[in-house]
DNA sequence: GTCTATATAAGGATAGAC
DNA sequence: GTCTATCCTTATATAGAC
């Protein structure tokens, strides 16, 4: 399964992981991936080429592992589901890091490129839709306006709390615990109201 | 006061907040300030010098704004300033702007380039520690752990929406509304503990 | 499909005149 | 201090053999 083409879109994600979407060298990505340059020009036609491909590649990727609780595992309670899915996304893997900051990456890249910005926003839409159904689930009482804000902040936090570990600023354990605390924070408002 | 220096400086701040820090160019720049590129390099040494002054000038601006309240207005509750120090990152104005998105660029750049995280780091903390004290006014009995750890989730959320204002994927007046119900939410918490 | 070799362009930087 | 002209390196991209 490990075909030449996402063979280079691997090797993408680690470089860009390692220096960024506008740090990638397409010589580079020909020698971390083992293969000419000629064969990536071939296969992604140009360096926008390699680029869409890999963020979709990464956005595929993310789903997985957002998505991937095993059938056989005991069913959640909806608090514990909620701090499950947002604490996916500071994990200190490979593959987590390397999607965080792709994702970084191209939240950073669409300040300066109308492109990507369209990607971007849906992809954000949702995640803040299926962070606040979960908030619904801890708090069946609570109107819909006030959980969709809730869900916008904890996915913009989290945003925020993952580029400040990338950047070096901040622990990983660290960031966990303020996450948990947001949440608490959030759930504390929505029964205030 | 407009020496030839600060011209180049609040170019390069307009142009970064137009393409980014990584993709200033030095003969755009030139054209920009209406100087020639030699100059710049006269007076910069290289593309990193450029960087490093505008950084630093940028900064400069940004405590002048966040740190300008008249002295003769009268004082703010506690909440109220609160909110207005939070509220600051988010206009729209070109100074705001600027800061804003060379201060995201700061961010994205110290992911993968270890020389910037120092100054970074640094900033971040002041900034939170800034926020916790304006928290404890409002709620004096608080912990002061439980403090700091609201004023890092805030200013982190304030990186994440002013991140997502720029892109192009949240409105400016929900932006603030979201950091206001933060804030909502933060007190909420340290009222129930 | 894949490689090697190379064309072409972009951008950073310097030299030297004024 | 400032400009013009130009060099040199780095990257993207293509051509053509295998």
């Amino acid at each position: 399964m490990a075909t030449r083409t996402t063979q280079i879109l691997e090797a993408a994600a680690r470089l860009i992981a390692r220096r960024g979407v506008r740090g990638l060298r397409v010589e580079e990505l020909a020698t971390e991936a083992g293969v000419s340059t000629g064969l990536i020009y071939y296969h992604f036609k140009d360096r926008t080429g390699i680029l869409r491909h890999t963020l979709e590649f990464i956005n595929d990727r993310a789903e997985r592992y957002t998505t991937g609780r095993a059938a056989d595992a005991e069913p959640l309670a909806p608090r514990a589901e909620l701090e499950e899915i947002l604490l996916l996304e500071l994990q200190d893997t490979p593959e987590v890091r390397e999607n965080s900051a792709a994702w970084g990456e191209l939240r950073a890249s669409a300040v300066f490129d109308q492109v990507l910005r369209e990607d971007l926003a849906r992809a954000t839409l949702v995640w803040g839709q299926e962070v606040a159904a979960l908030l619904g689930h801890v708090q069946p009482m609570a109107p819909a306006p006030a959980l969709a804000a809730a869900g916008e902040r904890l996915t913009a936090l989290l945003e925020g709390l993952s580029m400040r570990w990338l950047s070096g600023g901040l622990d990983l354990g660290h960031a966990r615990d303020l996450t948990r605390g947001a949440i608490d924070a959030e759930l504390a408002r929505l029964q205030g109201k």
